[in-house]
DNA sequence: TCTACATACTCATGATTATGACTACTCATA
DNA sequence: TATGAGTAGTCATAATCATGAGTATGTAGA
């Protein structure tokens, strides 16, 4: 129960409507986790219901109403025990990586398109994130900001996401170069 | 519906037992994806009885008698239309990166102690990954091997994981330093 | 000799995630 | 004046993953 605690943490940094939250966490800006609107508005039922977050009713004119959330003292306290808790290790489970290892018994051409598809993404996400930190730390230096700033939770994991981005377009590039060079000199054996 | 396919990949190598099999996925050592053995039992059988593998027994003396599985023709054409198909994208899902958006709010000592065995963990399996890869190598170069080894896809995806255990090692002590830092300079205001 | 650990699995059940389909209103644009 | 896209959600169900417990044998170390 993982996602609870995620929408706990996402809702540090103010109140945010389900709709606001889903777009967050579906297009995986909230690149810490990762979660379908569906989910997190079955979530958020759950965790009012259960004390940990509030919600209050904004009327709009233009559009629908909507709710905004937030977290409660409750809330944090479930927040700071599952901070104290151990946590278990995380693995990577990708579906191109399954399709890599599979590469030598496997139509490569497909394959190159899929890894320049990612790379692109990658760096989609990679001039994204140095957008979100170069907002986040203003004017300040990095060093500054860590020391200094207030909320960096926000900036920490959005440089593991950066990290990670640029990790995987490096590699996917890496990995098209290969496989292209084999494809090259064993076209005509 | 991607285990099935990892399970797939991993038996390219050569024949396995499930309990083999259930060893490296448990592990992580199969560094592109991550189960648990109760899921790899039920996925072979499931394989199995589909045609997309085949299992024969070997009797031992001194141990129970296992099952050995290989990919059959109808398991590579399988396979082959998985890595065809469109790859929908992967996210991070990290309980730690969890814990550091909300580093704010919370107690920073026992998430500093998690983030360094977090990162402990990471530096071991860089060592293991090195390990791998130059064994896979052998006396060859990066680049040779690339080019004229046959099975590159397990060295592929075994520089994946490299790179990403290192990224997660350099983040985990750069995030810890940032908050050793706030925490002596927050100590006495 | 007792214990723990390694090999080699199976069964059952619960928790979590993913997916598709639906409602309802507004705004801009072709 | 349709058409599509954006806001703001809800419902139901299928697929997948995780967990605990249990079976049976052999080998090495305290």
């Amino acid at each position: 129960m993982a996602l609870r605690h995620a929408v706990l943490a996402a809702l540090l940094d103010g109140e945010l409507s389900g709709y606001q939250l889903a777009k967050a966490f579906d297009l995986g800006v909230a690149n810490f986790w990762y979660a379908r609107p569906q989910q997190l508005y079955a979530e958020l039922a759950r965790l009012e219901k259960e004390g940990l977050i509030a919600g209050r009713e904004v009327v709009q004119e233009t559009r629908p109403n909507k709710r905004l959330f937030q977290v409660t003292d409750a809330g944090l306290e479930e927040l700071q025990g599952f901070a104290a808790a151990p946590t278990k290790p995380s693995f990577i489970r990708d579906d191109l990586l399954v399709k890599v290892q599979a590469a030598d018994h496997v139509t490569t051409t497909a394959l190159i398109a899929q890894l320049s598809e990612r790379a692109a993404f990658a760096q989609a996400k990679v001039d994204l994130f140095d957008k979100l930190l170069r907002t986040m730390r203003g004017d300040r230096t990095e060093e500054e900001f860590l020391h200094h700033g207030s909320r960096i939770g926000p900036y920490l994991t959005c440089q593991r996401g950066l990290a990670f981005e640029q990790g995987n377009r490096d590699w996917c590039e890496r990995t098209i170069a290969a496989l292209r060079e084999r494809q090259r000199t064993r076209a005509r054996p």
